[in-house]
DNA sequence: TTAGGGTTACAA
DNA sequence: TTGTAACCCTAA
């Protein structure tokens, strides 16, 4: 509103990611308190977190802006946050450099939710998030189906039937060169 | 203090 | 113009 937007740095996103881990999802405050993450958040209240956290969560919106955002904000919610997700993406970018796919069976969210908003809505996050997830493994030889789905599920909570979804990313990304796929000698499907 | 709904700024 | 992220407001 009247105040330029203060974008958000890894290095915020990092210490909320592990705050979350540390203290569970809602504990904003006890999080902020946190003398681990407080120097780095400092600049920011518990409301900027917990809305930066309902963010990072809200993989998607859908089709309009508004009605996006509050899409997005209805699937943080309505997500399950019970456990806490934690970890810390490391990030990465990747076009074109090794990662692995494997993945399987997963559980936590409502499918429905999960995959209206990330998978059929939103292409590019669900792309984004995969390759997040073979970045922020880092594996030299790429990572596993299993690997990234494991990634996925701790930091985004997918559905159980996230598995096809995820298969058919895989394959959809592979297709389009940003993923190499990689037969390892344990007759797993890696992508690199 | 937190969650949820809504608004505004900014980038593509 | 549209989508996304940051921020504000209010209720519980």
């Amino acid at each position: 509103m009247g105040v330029p937007k203060q974008r958000w740095t890894s290095e915020e996103e990092a210490a909320l990611r592990a705050g979350v881990a540390r203290h569970g999802v809602g504990n904003w405050r006890t999080i902020l308190k946190d003398p681990e993450f407080s120097s780095t958040l400092r600049y920011r209240s518990n409301v900027d977190i917990k809305d930066k956290w309902r963010n990072m969560n809200a993989i998607v919106t859908t089709s309009g802006s508004r009605d996006k955002a509050k899409a997005a904000v209805k699937k943080t919610k309505a997500a399950p946050k019970n456990h806490d997700h934690s970890m810390a993406i490391s990030t990465v970018a990747s076009d074109g450099e090794d990662e692995i796919v494997d993945v399987k069976p997963i559980a936590s969210v409502s499918s429905e939710a999960w995959n209206s908003s990330i998978s059929k809505r939103s292409h590019s996050r669900l792309d984004n998030i995969i390759m997040e997830a073979v970045k922020s493994l880092n594996e030299p030889t790429g990572s596993h189906r299993t690997s990234i789905a494991n990634y996925i599920e701790e930091q985004y909570w997918p559905p159980s039937d996230f598995d096809h979804i995820l298969s058919a990313k895989l394959r959809e990304l592979t297709t389009s060169g940003k993923l190499i796929k990689v037969i390892s000698i344990f007759n797993q499907t890696k992508t690199l």
